[in-house]
DNA sequence: TCCGCTTAACCTTAATTAACCTAAATTGCT
DNA sequence: AGCAATTTAGGTTAATTAAGGTTAAGCGGA
């Protein structure tokens, strides 16, 4: 593999500069920004492995742009530090999209080991995640394919992109907006109409009776419950 | 797939029973061990979805369990708990094929956190067959379901939002700004008015007779009255 | 204690907004 | 061109918020 690429986005000028010196002294491709407004930017053209972000940032909240990092990339492992303590603070940094939280202070040791769990926990799922089992359905990515035991449908590439982010929600909440963009790339009025045919669509394969529903959460998005 | 399945080692008795107790609270089939030899076997039979290894075990060292469970169970996810400080011990908790380590003293809410964040990262569903008793009610919050035995109403996300709050204080008093700010993050007066309706239809869903009664604590809030 | 004032909560309805659903139009293949 | 998938469109329904009149609890002063 080439060099891991971990985009550092800490605002304390010291702290930053030790620890991406600390890292790139480990073969780590660091990039470290201190504007929390120029994050996805820099997702963007920097493409990292991981992202390790102070939440404690002046200005935008760590956790907000956590959850847009996670929409734009879902599959970005999310390492939030923070000085916060309570217990309700690791909460919001797991639901903000986050895969794991450290308190500062922390040795950057740790953080390595965090970093490098991450990145084998990402591989791991992504060799893992040919079959989806939801309730009685399964999904297979891959191939497009929905079945049960009594049916089996060939999805179209529309139908399966939304599949694909309902599968990766089960049993909880996903906002609309997230939807629009991860399937269309933006939520505009338009693919909002869109989306609701979809949801249709879906609706109509799992059908009333088998476990799985679509509940509206109006104004918020939708629940995705699955029985087991 | 029923509940998950947590495999908890820990040899301190009273930590062990209190944790497992919350846990089960939460609807997670706990087993708990205190033997550190039994682990492996524990494993075999009872197929747990995530193991939680207190790392400072009297006789054997948690850290080799780890590595031996890994061996055997590749996927499994495995959390470590320790009271050691020392980043090379959460360096050996990672090499012994942790997937996460926490040092203790810990909250629980944290560790709840932390599991389910391990099975969301390997795609293990998450149940939604948690459900809380409200008198002769069932109330299912992932199912924005509330049933008794004669009626079952499918509720809108705000109702849902409002019998939250509500669930968590059977038999105690609420007051309102606690209910406005968790529902609507503020308590401005619009949204107090806005309370009173979903207060009303609350009010409608259990009825006169039915032992559930929400009674009005005129300048404080509401005492949520619920008979047995 | 009783009376009246104040204020909070209740209740109903209206307005707004979001989502649903169906079908037609368009797009993009082959 | 013909077909399937997708998007656009718009009428329908439902949830939520906003508004305002009504009721009653609580309190202070006579």
């Amino acid at each position: 593999m080439a060099t891991i690429k971990i985009l550092y986005v800490e605002d304390e000028a010291n702290l930053g500069t030790i620890v991406s010196e600390t890292l790139e002294q480990k073969g780590f491709d660091v990039r470290l920004i201190a504007d929390g407004n120029l994050v996805l930017q820099a997702c963007l053209t920097f493409k990292p492995d991981i992202a390790v972000l102070d939440v404690m940032l002046p200005g935008v909240d760590g956790f907000t742009i956590g959850k847009n990092l996670r929409l734009q990339f879902p599959d970005l492992p999310i390492i939030f530090l923070t000085a916060k303590t309570q217990t309700k603070d690791v909460v919001e940094g797991f639901q903000s999209g986050g895969t794991d939280y450290m308190r500062k202070p922390f040795s950057v040791e740790e953080l390595i080991i965090r970093i490098q769990n991450q990145l084998r926990l990402r591989n791991v799922q992504q060799v893992a995640s040919e079959i989806i089992r939801i309730g009685k359905f399964i999904y297979h990515p891959k191939k497009l394919l929905l079945e049960n035991g009594e049916h089996r449908w060939q999805l179209s590439s529309r139908e399966a992109e939304v599949l694909d982010v309902f599968s990766r929600y089960i049993n909880r909440t996903i906002d609309r907006k997230t939807l629009l963009l991860e399937v269309w790339g933006d939520d505009s009025f338009f693919h909002s109409r869109n989306l609701d045919v979809y949801i249709r669509k879906l609706r109509d394969y799992f059908g009333s009776t088998n476990g799985v529903q679509i509940i509206t959460l109006k104004g918020k998005g939708y629940q995705f419950v699955v029985e087991n």
